[in-house]
DNA sequence: GAGTGGTCTAGACCACTGT
DNA sequence: CAGTGGTCTAGACCACTCC
């Protein structure tokens, strides 16, 4: 025998998945909903979670509990990276007429919010390893969030490390308000003299925790992927680390494998 | 001001990271706790509802609520791919010597259990779509749950599908109780004369359906991470559509991109 | 049977939105 | 201000595990 909040939960998202109730519709006041099904609030509300989790609605304090639209989903593929790779020798005008972002989200550059901050950090333990470097090596942390202008929550955030040493040759590496810089990272390497042969990508999803959740605006526990993207140069050095994490429902990841 | 259940869920959060509270203890009664934080049952049930949806914490009904342990994730490379196609060549002893399943596992075959089963359809709109076919095109769905023995759930459940007319030629292909199958699928269609060329990857994340939920032994809404792998030859012709399915916490797959 | 978590109720009050 | 969802309480009873 099913318990009560998962058969009203049942009814809610049939409804909603036989387009009794469409994607932007309101469902009817809590207090509306304990009269129907005749049960007491909380047993409701507990329903109400069971769909909130799975995403098939939104509540929004005082105004109401609406239908979810699925929100489209950002394709980005790896291709990316090649195409990234051929823009290093084009001049800054071309680099300029379209970023990376625009590529991957289909938005004209001008729907997109873009912040950028630079740090100098240190490598802690997991950074150390991955570049292969002693553990307190100095790192230019570069933290960026990009949104749609419309929204206020970011649907990326990408925190990538680059090492000083790499770097410092061009100060203008190291300026956050240089950022967007036409043509991205692998142009950015270039510029001192570092060409990036492989890219590997370790993808995997988690709960959110209570942080990231303010920040995503989405709820504790829903889904996040992250993906940490490792950069080598053709002798196996490691120069670029960056951490991607997205709302689970904003992204959806394309890789390319060719077998020999 | 924080809510009353996020302060209590804070704060045995805190005890978790803090290791005062260890992978495998049992926290206070939930009536204990009651107690300790002075609130009432809902609230405290509130604050663990937290917890366990960002896995922290596991409740077994008569038994106790337990901090979780992180379990393994599986690493999954997609040089598993390159590594299964040099094995195409070998005898069915060498292959028959070590499966994919365990490679990717780091577990010996012994230790898994593995379930296939065999099943023709008809292609839908989205496999019709897939393959470059037409809808009701005959399909050979395969559909493979691999759990560790000591578990009851599997910890990935892969559907994969293939064209009637592609493997037909060879009738063991189209019986379940050859599996598992030395070499796995590229021998299989090598079998019919099929070599795979290209392997693509989407990767998403979404959350549990209630069926899904049960069906991996997880909490619905705890994130699965879905994998569509298309297989190409040569000639761009798709031979194979397989949909893997982890709950998120077993599984982070690694692909690699190799720059011209 | 004692102890655990799971479900449900009836009612109170608070916080936010829009008129 | 009325109407919405958000939080919290005190208490009841049920389902499961283990001794």
């Amino acid at each position: 025998m099913a318990a009560k909040f998962d058969r009203i939960a049942a009814d809610i998202r049939h409804r909603i998945e036989s387009a009794d109730l469409k994607p932007g519709d309101r469902l009817p006041a809590e207090t509306a909903l304990v009269a129907d099904y005749n049960v007491s609030l909380g047993t409701l509300r507990r329903a109400l979670d069971v769909l909130e989790a799975e995403q098939f609605i939104e509540r929004v304090q005082g105004k109401g509990t609406f239908v979810r639209g699925r929100r489209a989903r950002l394709e980005r593929s790896a291709e990316r990276y090649q195409w990234e790779r051929d823009r290093v020798q084009l001049g800054e005008q071309d680099r300029r007429a379209t970023g990376a972002s625009e590529r991957d989200t289909g938005l004209r550059i001008d729907d997109l919010a873009f912040t950028a901050r630079y740090e100098r950090a240190e490598a802690d333990a997991d950074l150390a390893a991955t570049f292969g470097v002693e553990l307190a090596t100095p790192i230019l942390r570069r933290t960026y969030w990009t949104r749609a202008r419309e929204e206020a929550a970011p649907f990326v955030l990408v925190v990538s490390h680059l090492l000083v040493r790499h770097v410092e040759a061009n100060p203008l590496l190291m300026d956050e308000r240089r950022e967007p810089w036409p043509g991205g990272t692998q142009h950015q390497l270039s510029t001192v003299g570092i060409e990036v042969d492989r890219i590997t990508d370790r993808v995997f999803a988690r709960p959110a925790t209570v942080d990231e959740a303010r920040e995503f605006d989405v709820f504790p526990g829903a889904p996040l992927v992250i993906d940490r993207k490792v950069s080598y140069t053709g002798t196996g050095e490691v120069v670029e680390v960056a951490d991607n994490t997205w709302p689970a429902d904003r992204i959806a990841l394309t890789f390319h494998t060719y077998l020999k």
